[in-house]
DNA sequence: GGATTGACGTGTC
DNA sequence: AGACACGCCAATC
């Protein structure tokens, strides 16, 4: 079968740089599904299963809020994954998010 | 195959 | 500033 949207966005998400973070809409956009910001994270969903595993706790909403770390085997490990990569995180949402956004149309 | 859903985004109240 | 509503679009049931 062949490579479904969800493979699209799962390379764009092993392209981010560790230390990094991007959001749903900017991936949405690099993979030309535009406004389909919902179905990126439909995809990361099954991101856990997939292989390689994607980076998905790199992944936040616009507002850099840990939206999805609820869907991770467990709601801190989001948090932990980032803060190992030196990204600082508070209350659930990326400090200096904007700085460390990582946009994937600057890359492809 | 129609209806529902969803790790979102932007705007409005 | 916080809460609510609507829009997008593909996958799943």
């Amino acid at each position: 079968m062949e490579q479904s949207f969800y493979d699209a966005v799962y390379d764009v998400v092993r392209l981010i740089p560790k230390g990094r973070v991007t959001s749903y809409g900017a991936i949405a956009k690099s993979i030309g599904a535009g406004g389909s910001a919902r179905m990126v994270g439909y995809a990361m969903n099954h991101a856990q299963e997939a292989d390689p595993p994607v980076p998905a706790h790199r992944v936040v909403n616009s507002s850099g809020l840990l939206t999805g770390k609820f869907h991770f085997a467990t709601p801190t490990l989001m948090q932990e994954m980032l803060e190992q990569e030196g990204i600082q995180v508070k209350e659930d949402k990326v400090q200096n998010f904007k700085k460390l956004f990582w946009d994937p149309l600057q890359e492809i």
